[in-house]
DNA sequence: GACGCTTACGTTCGTCGTAACTATT
DNA sequence: AATAGTTACGACGAACGTAAGCGTC
């Protein structure tokens, strides 16, 4: 047995059941490969891939256990490399962090300029993308850490610790007669057009107003908390931003609504591959991003060990600004 | 990177530091060996091993990470053979359990006619070992359940799973004076010369005895159970049994004593090596011999996930008799 | 005929064992 | 001298790419 068959058969599986582009994935020709995984499935004794009119079209049941296995197998490889690294060249390395747009932009940056200063020879690389992308990220290898708030389905081989609760407010522009009101309520928020976020912002909206039988007039979807400032602040409608968005002495032609009765808080959720290695900066980087998650813990979590998630969900700091 | 250098790396560890006695393990000549292993180190860019005037004399701190990892490999490497098998030839393969005297003679027996019946093809090995040893060879790879009382201590990568109670007996020869007495006391069982048993047997003795101020007077130690019981039906002391060890209609010479309020049952266990692939034969004998287990959560925490043992073991039904 | 995989074959690279060498005890 | 590990070298085998073959769409 080989780690290229196995490499092999993990390629394959991730072309969608294709030699050739499996083989372009890997620089190789196609022979190579056809050999290698007819190599392999004649010392294990077992089909791995389904064949149909001399076309590879799916994996047997021997198949998907194989395929488990040896995407583990990959990944400890992986492992065994990124252990190499840390011992030779303990503060230069790459972090590939996964996360949306409000973490990138207001949550991240005081931990990163930190982290950048602090290990000048890491090569830090943030990849914006949508919640389940960034999970995706991490489960497939590309990314090292996802930032973002509990996504509806877990991955498997994905270890998701909560870090933060997320409070949110409702944003108006200066002068919108919303801000005469004296309470707010859902109804009242309901009666105004509103700019809903891309992720999970449009989700709190939507989930709030329903439990009051109110649906959101959208008036503009799909944007980001910058995006929906900019047209809040033209008077255009009202929208939800995280809180650590909001920031007053930049948002002069914003208000805030005082809705912490309104809108439960989020759950932000840290999500690392299950087994992968973490390179001592990036433990670094999650200390300072979440000083009050022991280090012990993520580690315990990431190596397979559960952790008693309800008592660490039990008391998380809310997040409301960056510093 | 080569699976062949990981397990000369392990090979070397698990042989004492020693090149040439993994050469010797492995079939190999010893120049091999020492290459596959500066091959690595050089391909990770670490030394894994410290050398000490051209010797080899332990692991450095990388390379203590690099074999936890090579082991895990490994044991993936062996797992996906065993899928192989699995699939290709179902009811045929090699089962080892490790135990103890009293469960290979007494509490075994019965599941394992049936399993032998059911499954001809598999060569099925009895390793009658101690706790400690049963636990370590499933831990080395050499057995595949452990199935004994609580050890002090948990090797890491071992999934113990309780299975049952173990109910204790002290057993004296008919005419002992002992027999008597109305009620039995731990006082009174310390007047008389008590034959221990070599494991858990020994430890309960001791144990209830020290909880009453007293100490066994320890006429043999190191027995086993029919050791015990050959000695007791000569009126040389007392013993204490796994009540699934005594048989009323064999043992004529024995008397048992109601102790029940005196010795707290033992939690029997059935340790599996973590993320060990289990044959679907294995996965039957597990569910004969302890049908109250859900083999899904056995699955489970062989997979890694923790499962809740705690309440396993509230509704752990008592050992008494074999069928 | 284009696509996708397999078979065939010669080259290249890697692995292994023997033997000679070096260092430690 | 004996033990333990490294270096050197030649032989064998595995892996690769090119080219040709086969079956499907």
């Amino acid at each position: 047995m080989n780690i290229r068959q196995l490499r092999a058969i993990c390629e394959v599986v991730k072309q969608g059941m294709k030699i050739s582009s499996a083989a372009e994935a890997l620089c190789k020709a196609q022979p190579g490969i056809s050999r290698q995984i007819r190599e392999i499935e004649g010392e294990l004794g077992v089909q791995i891939f389904h064949r149909l009119r001399n076309r590879i079209c799916g994996l047997t049941p021997a198949g998907e256990e194989v395929l488990q296995v040896a995407e583990r197998i990959l990944l400890d490889v992986e492992n065994l490399r990124a252990i190499g690294r840390e011992h030779s060249s303990h503060d230069t390395g790459e972090l590939i962090i996964a996360t949306t747009h409000t973490h990138a932009r207001y949550s991240l940056p005081p931990v990163i300029e930190q982290f950048a200063g602090d290990f000048p020879g890491v090569k830090l690389t943030l990849r914006q993308v949508s919640p389940i992308q960034a999970c995706e990220l991490v489960a497939g290898g590309s990314a090292d850490i996802a930032i973002c708030t509990e996504t509806s389905r877990q991955l498997d081989g994905l270890v998701s610790l909560p870090v933060y609760r997320m409070a949110w407010d409702v944003v108006a522009a200066a002068d919108h007669p919303i801000l005469r009101e004296r309470t707010i309520t859902l109804a009242k928020i309901a009666r105004w057009p509103i700019i809903t976020q891309t992720f999970s912002g449009k989700r709190v909206i939507t989930e709030a107003l329903a439990r009051a039988g109110r649906a959101p007039q959208v008036l503009l979807n799909g944007a980001d908390a910058d995006v929906s400032k900019a047209y809040v602040a033209r008077g255009l409608g009202l929208a939800v931003l995280a809180k650590v968005a909001y920031e007053p002495g930049r948002d002069r032609k914003l208000r805030l609504l005082n809705v912490q009765h309104l809108f439960e808080p989020s759950v932000l959720n840290m999500s690392i591959r299950r087994h992968h290695y973490l390179r001592a900066y990036a433990m670094s980087f999650i200390s300072r991003y979440a000083p009050h998650l022991s280090l012990d813990v993520v580690r315990k979590a990431v190596a397979g060990d559960r952790v008693d998630l309800a008592r660490l969900r039990e008391k998380l700091p809310v997040l409301t600004t960056a510093d």
